[in-house]
DNA sequence: TTCAGTGCAAAAACTTTGCAGGAGG
DNA sequence: CCTCCTGCAAAGTTTTTGCACTGAA
């Protein structure tokens, strides 16, 4: 069910840089790109014991950046939070509204932010690598908040 | 030599929520604010220790916090890293480029951008708080980095 | 066969908390 | 005078590391 091309990325990416292949960090692989949204190194560990699937705490933190570092997954810290990450491959670049008072995450497109990234590092003959754009928002009333219930 | 204004935005803060008024914590406003560009909560300890001006590390960290929540500070988390700090008060709005090679951070400013998240909020029907817009890039290299020699 | 990867536990790094004493309102 | 704030150390959280063993190449 995960996707061949994301597998083959991982694949090529560890075969570039003389890493192992190896069970668990497929295992790994398989488990994070089961999860919809955001997740913590810690969450996706508990995850997969609950899944009987044992790793250790260890592989998956070390699995987890080789994964960002070949660009399956991002990284992103919403204001002192653990990391999260979340899956790139298949996904618009999007951006994150962070209700301080819900503390829910929601997401939007905006071609135009894309736009302005590459016209910098055009500008300035940089390579993007990443980025994240969190917008901190406040709503008075969780229970009622037209943002969230529409877009969640 | 810090802005009046600035101590009168904390102090009404302060007031407002019944929390105290102490030295402590206008010592540790006057050493954060003259902090050019980012910091975490250990440099500022470590600077005003260095400075013999001597507050506890939990006085520091609960002050920054206190900082943030009247928007003196903001708060940045450059993947994965401690928590940073950067006076707000006084400076437009801008975003950040992280150079993973040199792990240099660059500003940048783009009025654009504000109006992005201005009418996304408008639209939603939320209070803007606070953002961070934050770009990875890579220079291949550091010493020639034109980029970096440029806007640093 | 060799050495990187794994699992475990211990350590490190960062931040928060509990408590006793001190100071602000 | 009553609390809240402070300082200190201890505890809590999240992540990394050391080491012996295992398994990929």
């Amino acid at each position: 069910m995960i996707p061949e091309e994301i597998k083959d990325t991982f694949l090529n990416y560890l075969k570039l840089k003389a890493h192992r292949i190896t069970n668990e960090r497929f295992l790994i692989l398989d488990s994070a790109l089961n999860i919809k949204g955001h997740f913590d190194a810690d969450e996706l560990y508990l995850k997969m014991k609950n899944d009987y699937i044992n790793v250790s705490r260890a592989t998956v933190y070390k699995t987890l950046e080789l994964m960002n570092e070949c660009n399956i997954l991002t990284k992103h810290n919403f204001k002192g939070d653990r990391t999260r990450y979340e899956t790139k491959i298949g996904r618009n670049p999007h951006y994150h509204i962070i209700c301080v008072t819900c503390n829910r995450i929601t997401e939007f497109e905006y071609p135009m932010i894309e736009k302005i990234q590459n016209k910098i590092c055009k500008e300035n003959n940089l390579e993007m690598v990443d980025h994240t754009f969190q917008v901190f928002v406040k709503c008075d009333h969780p229970e009622t908040c037209e943002f969230n219930k529409r877009l969640n």
